[in-house]
DNA sequence: TATTCAGCGATTGTATACAATCGACAAGAG
DNA sequence: CTCTTGTCGATTGTATACAATCGCTGAATA
């Protein structure tokens, strides 16, 4: 009773982790053609679940598809960055609004737990508090528990990449932002925390936008 | 100069589209198994792109896939309905208020005059009035001109199924309601338009929690 | 009779072969 | 010299063959 079903990793499953990897860690240049037969031969798989792979990445964003041309490593200019996080504004902050409505006493610890490296007046390793945030939010939209959010998890992928792009903000400047998110959590406050998790991206979204008056695509 | 690339259909988007009509008519029993080979061989195809197709659906929510197992028909309960209108709520009203900020008043026109048939007192042809809506929700999405928000179309589809389930409410509910969003665009209030969007879809969430109330999964 | 388990048919998972077509380069026309 | 067009290698699109395994059925056991 009870036993949750073993999920059985099919090759497709374990290759798109793979080149998921790949991607995200810039071992794949950016706008590259992705040569199914080559790929396929180095990850020691046929091109069948490799296609299954990159099907997944395409919904992920993380690669393009054109047909007859094959599937591209995607590219991100900021206009469109700027798309995903117009989107990821909104569903963050559903995520928080739907977290506080059960939130355990447990989980705000845990959040709170995840910056408490970071409160004194030592200087911040960056990549440390990266993983922080990345977890942060995550969490809050594992909290919300809406299966269909959850799907969607795909900005999280494409959030790593707006890292790399030099787009977040210093710890300095959102400490404050995720404090006041794990408050409202606490006090049950869906309507405040859906605010200001909406304004705590938005403030992202601004940044996109500087660069984009200065000018870049 | 000027011309459109044209985009090659191969089977798989063919496939796709055929098997999405028959899962949205429900030629396809929800929680049906989806036999590859039998399936395959009733379009004229064989596996390969059906399985593509398959793959693209379940990006849609339109079927489930489990390792070893295979595809189903998604059996959407009304618990998992009121999360997609969640999420449905937050991206429509994200859509609302992009298309605010360059609706044409070419644009507001189309909107007004797909309704313009229902505007008397005439009984209303509820499956006319099913086709307009969905043109409406979907022509904002349009002129909202986000191309993340737009790979979510998603949840038009399993609109179509909400509606069979009878969750949607009656035209003299919801003509006020897109009347006042009409509005809100063409005076390119943004944020008054996503608010009357998210509250228009609110009303369905409302309902669907009606029926969670009254005992049904 | 209820329960377990081996065997088998049905179905998915993966590899591979072949067809379609794309893009690059070279030859020829203007 | 530039532009068009034909040819060919490379790459994707699709079909199919075979391997893995799922779950059902029925016999064996208690």
């Amino acid at each position: 009773m009870g036993l949750k079903r073993i999920d059985h990793k099919d090759l497709g499953q374990l290759t798109y982790h793979q080149v998921k990897e790949l991607i995200v860690r810039k071992a794949l240049r950016p706008g590259a053609h992705i040569r199914q037969d080559e790929m396929a031969q180095q990850l020691g798989v046929s091109r069948t679940p490799l296609l299954k792979a990159l099907n997944l990445l395409e919904r992920d964003l993380l690669v393009e598809f054109i047909p007859r041309r094959g599937y591209f490593v995607k590219q991100y200019t900021y206009a469109e960055m700027r798309e995903v996080f117009q989107v990821r504004e909104v569903l963050e902050g559903l995520a928080a609004r739907l977290a506080a409505a059960h939130i355990t006493p447990h989980e705000t610890a845990y959040l709170r737990g995840l910056f408490a490296p970071f409160q004194g007046t030592a200087p911040i390793d960056a990549a440390a508090y990266e993983s922080a945030d990345q977890a942060f939010h995550r969490q809050i939209a594992a909290i919300g528990a809406n299966t269909v959010l959850a799907k969607l998890e795909v900005m999280r992928n494409v959030q790593v990449l707006a890292y790399q792009m030099g787009l977040h903000l210093s710890p300095e400047q959102t400490l404050a932002d995720h404090a006041a998110i794990i408050d409202a959590l606490e006090q049950r406050d869906g309507v405040t925390a859906e605010q200001l998790m909406r304004e705590h991206i938005h403030a992202g979204t601004r940044m996109i936008e500087q660069h984009l008056a200065e000018g870049q695509p």
